[in-house]
DNA sequence: TCGTTTTTGTGGAGCGCTCCAAATCACATC
DNA sequence: GATGTGATTTGGAGCGCTCCACAAAAACGA
């Protein structure tokens, strides 16, 4: 067992492997199995290499532990803005089903890695990723490029082939919103549409109920629009365009923020003088301010379903597209009323 | 889909540097030249390789290039809550400085990884980050075992032996709250406190200022508190143990908002009956139902700050430890009127 | 007692890169 | 031509793990 001299820890160096295995006075392999948990490692050797993991401040290399075992155990989420609050219950979600599987969660920012990678999935590819979740509008540069398994969270506007969907039904969703609305026995309910694939069908739903009701649509927003300033203006529109307006259907709560505040520039009350609905059940629609009537579309249920999408294409790459759709709930809070 | 069209690689086998040096007739190190965007490579050569990397779709393998390399040229920065947005500002601030170098930046997320890694930033020392950004308040088993350099974002109650400070001057924050607030004639002023070393800072800013005017301090809320919701409480207590109250600052904007929510439930208009300042410049500030004015934290500019404390730190491990205060600016909207 | 399983533990061969010293090339100069 | 010089290019030796086939030890059965 005279080995080549990396028996003994020479200062400075970032203990290895063997390192552990000389202090616990097992092979490199017995470490290995430890650390990786597995079973059939009798309890004292077991209990030796934690000690000595312990005492030398030991920390795997996971850039190693990927190379050697050809996978990171790492699923990457292509992630576009931090202000839109609706990915956290999607990570929540992602973490919770993968995490006791001993997977971890690496999020790509388009627009942070632009310069250092062609694309964000091309990072996550170079990172060996085992899946990839797209919580974006993908583009054509996005496609993998080999066939690392690919679900796409939310719905979109462009399919990426050979990737599952996993999503909250959207048109649902915008039935619902009238349906609340209508309920409440408002007829001129405006809708501020938003940018994207979902929007497009909360709207799509929105149309749909409106019209089987035989209510006519008034329509303001449009694409690429998602932001609170987005809602602020679209709701002004309408708003001045329409005098008898009583219900606004804003397609996500940030842009309802928006409408708010453009229904109290235009001295409307909320709800007395307008009722308002938003969409995601952010934690801006619980607040105090707003009390936000809200579909909540269970991001966490499509982190989870996507989740899992991914663990039955890792099994069986062959399978067949899927389109998994959740079933999105209206969240009564205090901006809606009777008209 | 098909072959790429290269005969010695395997189907199914991700092509490696061997594949692309083959492919562009040249060898590895030259590859690895071309990847790195080494100077001293022939156009030519350069050409042939860029080439070969198309044609192959060849992606490397960035455990391999942290393994051999013994740097992963990342960032580690430690995050525990996606819902409180200030930390959009710091990791732009970072990513401006750090991805012209060739620097990633990889967010850990404490709640997230507890069952994987022992803490976060055992998960980032694993993943050989070569640097530390601590974005939240340090707990003692997040201190570094090994010499990686670190440096604390924003103040906070704990220091971290080693790392350096980069934040914004919170104190100075706080002043500038209440002598804004004063200057509008205010003299019932109350604070909401916020969780963490900032938000005590913060409070001792407004405490020295108003004990400077000969005011008295009215402060409700405390230690671990940060939400909307706790906002909305706090104000509440404010707002009906002091009847007289013309304004409040809220140790943060999302505080504020939960104070403009009681305002409103307490019949208080703002800033007609009430005057409301935050902290942070955080979007929801900008937003139209708030108009909020508010303290700018500044978080580029400490993002950025705390890219440079690193990169220094890399180049002088052994230089002395190191305090950065931004100064932070009152940003004046519509929520404070004369008293 | 000695096989025969079953359970544990081991060394060797990579994984795909980077780094380094040394080889080769291109071209100017003598 | 021979020689020198700097600009390019190259092979070899790892980096720290995992995986695998096999060895050793322990447990069991006759």
């Amino acid at each position: 067992m005279g080995n080549n001299g990396w028996m003994t820890q020479e200062a400075g160096r970032r203990p290895n492997i063997y390192d552990v295995a000389t202090a616990a006075g097992v092979s490199k392999s017995l470490v290995s199995l430890v650390l990786r948990g597995a079973p059939g490692v009798s309890p004292a050797r077991r209990a030796a290499v934690e000690e000595a993991i312990e005492r030398l401040n030991y920390r795997p290399s996971r850039a190693a532990a990927t190379l050697a075992g050809n996978t990171s155990r790492t699923i990457g989420v292509v992630l576009d803005d931090y202000r839109n609050l609706w990915f956290v219950g999607l990570l929540a979600g992602l973490h919770e089903q993968l995490a006791p599987l001993g997977f971890r969660v690496a999020v790509a920012d388009p627009s942070f890695n632009a310069h250092l990678d062609r694309t964000p999935v091309d990072g996550l590819i170079s990172l060996r990723v085992d899946g990839i979740v797209i919580a974006t509008e993908p583009t054509e540069d996005m496609f993998p490029g080999l066939d690392v398994p690919t679900v796409v969270a939310g719905n979109r506007d462009l399919a990426v082939p050979g990737a599952d969907v996993v999503a909250n039904d959207d048109v649902l969703g915008g039935r619902l919103a009238v349906e609340h609305l209508a309920g409440l026995g408002h007829r001129a309910i405006g809708h501020i549409t938003g940018g994207g694939g979902a929007a497009r069908l909360r709207a799509q739903g929105y149309e749909a109920e409106m019209r089987g009701r035989g209510l006519r649509t008034l329509m303001a927003g449009g694409h690429g629009q998602t932001t609170e300033s987005d809602g602020y203006q679209a709701a002004l529109h309408l708003l001045d365009e329409n005098p008898t307006l009583t219900a606004i259907f804003a397609a996500n709560d940030t842009m309802a923020l928006g409408a708010a505040g453009a229904a109290r520039d235009r001295g409307r009350r909320i709800p007395e003088d307008l009722s308002l609905i938003g969409y995601d059940n952010s934690p801006l629609a619980s607040a105090n301010l707003l009390r936000l009537t809200t579909i909540d579309g269970k991001n966490g249920e499509v982190g989870a379903g996507a989740a899992k999408a991914l663990l039955d294409r890792m099994k069986d790459p062959a399978a067949d597209v899927r389109t998994e759709l959740v079933t999105p709930e209206l969240v009564v809070r205090a901006s809606t009323a009777p008209a």
